[in-house]
DNA sequence: TACTAAAACTGACCACTGGTCAAAGAGGTG
DNA sequence: CACCTCTTTGACCAGTGGTCAGTTTTAGTA
């Protein structure tokens, strides 16, 4: 429910007439709302991490590219869980996030050093990491998948390559 | 009210008894929530272009760096404004919100196009604009003000301005 | 001055939200 | 049976954005 309709649209009463309980249930299992919502995440942060082990992995000779664009794919494809995993800043839900959130990032960045094949400055990567961002961020939403911006991903993608 | 605490903290009651009047008096002069903050939010909309016409005006030689720079500067000194200029999507605010970001755009790559003294290409810009969407996007409500992250803005910027 | 029409405002009301909690139910063990 | 822990319920709270019939204020006119 909440990858289809986002967290502010779902509410405790919606999930509990779903789960065919009172909403009061929720909160025996659940400190709170955003508590809910940040176990539904966790298993994103774990999706992302796989994405980047397996980009890694397989055969490519570009595999800076697929590192990239790979990042882009997941977040245009999984805008609600993107939002809250990068995006949002509810004191509440954020204090959950920025641990798994940095711990992504890091071994993002240590995936992109690793097929740049160069060494890599930090600051580098992490402007190239906030420009990635920065795509996500806008075209969040206002597309409804990936493909909806492949195109300007692609470019965006050879001019952060070009800077490497 | 709104810049202190933000558009969800702030309530039409809030504002109606700072006013001294009641909360349905503000239906009276506006659709609905939405539409009241994106009236407040056209004066940013404003200071941003305004902003990029004075730097554009000063006699400088790094007008460039000046322009990437002070847009950092404004989203980290002005971070509800900005959440809301360019990127909260919730669809009431941003059906109203999109145009004067577009002007405002239109506005800064022209400048950027000028201050480089190149002929960029437009993806080009776009990727430059979307690096520094990103740096204020992620740096957000998690720093008081750009002297909170002056120094990765400088760095974030030298990384940019390298590859124009 | 008295009247009128428009503009502005009020406050009760609606359906909803996240969250709390005493009470009630289940299920298992001795 | 009693006793105990785990789980669930649903009434309740304070708050939200939004609506609207009814009232007051304002300003212009006869």
């Amino acid at each position: 429910m909440f990858i289809e309709h986002g967290y502010e649209k779902v509410s405790m009463r919606d999930i509990a007439k779903d789960l065919g309980c009172s909403h009061g249930a929720l909160y025996y299992h659940f400190k709170n709302k955003a508590a809910l919502f940040s176990e539904v995440l966790a298993f994103y942060f774990d999706e992302l991490n796989l994405l980047i082990d397996l980009t890694m992995k397989q055969e490519k000779n570009d595999k800076l590219q697929e590192l990239l664009l790979g990042f882009l794919r997941f977040g245009l494809n999984y805008p609600y869980q993107y939002e809250l995993m990068f995006l949002l800043k509810s004191e509440e839900v954020d204090s959950l996030m920025q641990q798994p959130a940095a711990a992504s990032y890091e071994k993002f960045a240590a995936a992109v050093k690793k097929a740049s094949g160069k060494d890599l400055q930090n600051d580098m990567i992490y402007s190239i990491f906030l420009a990635l961002h920065g795509f996500v961020s806008l075209h969040l939403h206002r597309v409804p998948n990936f493909e909806g911006a492949a195109k300007a991903a692609a470019v965006h993608v050879d001019f952060l390559r070009k800077t490497i």
